[in-house]
DNA sequence: TCTAATTGCTATAGTAACTGTAGGGGCAAG
DNA sequence: CTTGCCCCTACAGTTACTATAGCAATTAGA
């Protein structure tokens, strides 16, 4: 039985320090035990619960929907159907997320080969931007562009 | 010439009053005129540059970016490259995301396919998702699954 | 013309899911 | 012993808004 410290669960599961901090602090983790100066130790069964709740984000479940997973993991007896509805649940978003995607990469790249030098003034990147009404007429029957998360900064 | 209320231009521009008075908070909006009373005043030209966010945004655009191409398109000397550069730049995001999201729209099927009835204790969905090397080998090579943005909660 | 509903205003706080910073203590190697 | 890394807490900051409180102004109807 290995004790790991936190930087040892970090690097096992994927997850960061502050990272795993916080996922104690909204109660995603249990409080851990302590060394008598007041380091966490971890064993192997937190890099477990750790990898799956990174491996559920990662798929983009909001934490709300790990934390739905973890009690359901807890209590074995319950059947699969909650489980299931979220799964579908977020398969719906997924796909959605998809198409809206897919619609945007066609603009970008319509919009990238029409910027091809040449001043501001003729580029038509801008004047596409700036026209919202024609831009996926056409290529998408007007399909609505809903607002799409944010990507993070690089 | 048309002068418009907060309200209307939210209705022409489709981006809502309290986002608006946002954007002028941020500077992407100069302040507006106002009446003795103290209330905003529009005009069309503002309706133009509202739907010109609204679309950037709605590409997934930050909203540093959005500054970046306003900032151009006020100095039309320039030329075409930063523009291109901010396109591109863009595109490379949405394609990361796209490969990730059609990863994750694979497996949320395979686990809703394996998931038929039974009790979460004999459930491959929470199996699957504790499991996290297997999940992905095989069909993807392994891709590695990066940190998506969340959802916006439904 | 009076009133009620709608719209507008400011200021502040809250959201998700973390990340970063300040300011300190602990621990192993050379 | 000191150098350097790891760990601690607590709090502020991030993005792009959204919500709330509490009030003023405008507008539509009786």
């Amino acid at each position: 039985m290995a004790y790991l410290s936190i930087g040892q669960l970090a690097r096992r599961s994927g997850v960061k320090v502050t990272t795993i901090r916080y996922y104690e602090t909204i109660g995603l983790l249990e409080e851990p035990e302590r060394t008598e100066s007041g380091q966490r130790i971890f064993t192997d069964s937190d890099v477990q619960r750790l990898s799956f709740i990174r491996h559920t984000r990662d798929l983009g479940f909001p934490v709300e929907d790990v934390r739905a997973l973890i009690s359901l993991q807890a209590d074995a007896e319950k059947d699969c159907a909650s489980v299931d509805r979220i799964a579908r649940h977020q398969l719906g978003a997924v796909r959605r997320r998809l198409t809206k995607l897919e619609a945007l990469e066609a603009e970008l790249k319509r919009m990238i080969a029409a910027c091809e030098g040449g001043t501001v003034a003729s580029c038509s990147v801008l004047a596409a931007l700036g026209d919202h009404d024609d831009c996926l007429v056409g290529e998408h029957e007007g399909a609505e562009l809903l607002a799409v998360p944010p990507s993070k900064r690089s």
